[in-house]
DNA sequence: TACAATTTTCAGAAATTTCTGAAAGCTCAA
DNA sequence: TTGAGCTTTCAGAAATTTCTGAAAATTGTA
């Protein structure tokens, strides 16, 4: 299989934007072919396509399972496993969005929580955990309001993300017109 | 200087998190130290504390600045650069928004706009580029999305991100009151 | 059961990133 | 202008991550 120079650019792209996003380079170059290419690909297509030894692309499907990003297909009369990218660009967005909110912030959360139950020994202490109690309460608002996005539909997900400066005047309006509405707890 | 093993904790864990946060695990920790710790820190404070030499040390004030997350202070009759955590932790995950957003999303813009304008040469490429497309429109969205993030002060972002299931309900009365109000372009 | 096709695993190699520490560079008071 | 005090730089070392490829495991078919 060889690729246009427009998706060579692409793939190599993603490869080097890997790591800033989650992954490591070849993930990032298959999960890129993947995503611009329209029918489905076995590992040898991409270990190919990629120039990249059968293992590596093993490991790599591994990790992009593990992300929820491709989806198995199987062709008729063929053992090979195939792939595709799962689901529409927005599907992968939403899935790419919701597995960093758990890497980035679960572990960090669970970690204050722990630190937060002990009682400070001293004032340096007291007023380090002062400080740790304002990021646990910032990073824990953060993944919630994730999490709120996350269950949006499309349509409201889009409305919202077109408000531009629409949203300050739309947050005015909170309570004011229901009359006090989501308390949310 | 010697921390406390609350302190220990949190900073170590900060190194561990580093990485996918986008910086290095003794950025991270030097970031995690200034953060909890109320005083200003100089170099050696920093190296000694987190047992790191001291090149490592300018090297990580150099990327923290970059990242605009500290702040040089200076004490009377002490030649030596004293450092803090810039602002408040609103402030620092403001910054640290704003800078991933510009590390992340930006290059690949750039990049999808270039691809973009060149004429597809076959069936297979009009497909990918389509594809392309869809990513670089999500993906402005999401970049203008956080832009209006960015500019909302602390009062409406605390007010949007407790919403919870009341952002949809909000997000229903979009137009109903205002008679259409905001078209945003 | 036997075996051919395919995938997975994993030890070691290669590549990349991070860190150290010595030397060079700055800056300011005298 | 000198030199003490401090910061920065950067070549090479150390640590970490990623990748390869051969061997082991798995799977479906005859």
């Amino acid at each position: 299989m060889k690729l246009s120079s427009q998706t060579q650019a692409f793939v190599l792209h993603f490869g080097e934007m890997g790591s800033r996003w989650g992954f490591n380079r070849t993930v990032g170059q298959m999960f890129a072919l993947m995503t611009v290419h329209s029918e489905p690909l076995n590992a040898d297509q991409l270990a190919q396509a990629l120039k990249i030894s059968r293992g590596n692309v093993s490991m790599g499907l591994k990790e992009l399972q593990a992300w929820r990003l491709v989806e198995l297909h199987h062709q008729p009369g063929d053992r090979k496993d195939y792939f595709t990218a799962a689901g529409t660009i927005w599907d992968l967005a939403r899935t790419v969005f919701e597995e960093r909110r758990k890497r980035e912030l679960d572990p960090t959360l669970t970690l204050l929580r722990q630190l937060l139950l002990n009682d400070p020994q001293d004032e340096e202490e007291a007023r380090a955990q002062e400080r740790m109690q304002e990021v646990y309460s910032l990073l824990e608002m953060l993944d919630q309001f994730a999490n709120t996005l996350s269950k949006l539909d499309e349509k409201d997900l889009l409305k919202l993300m077109k408000l531009g400066s629409g949203l300050s005047k739309l947050l005015e309006l909170k309570g004011k017109v229901t009359g006090g509405g989501s308390k949310s707890k």
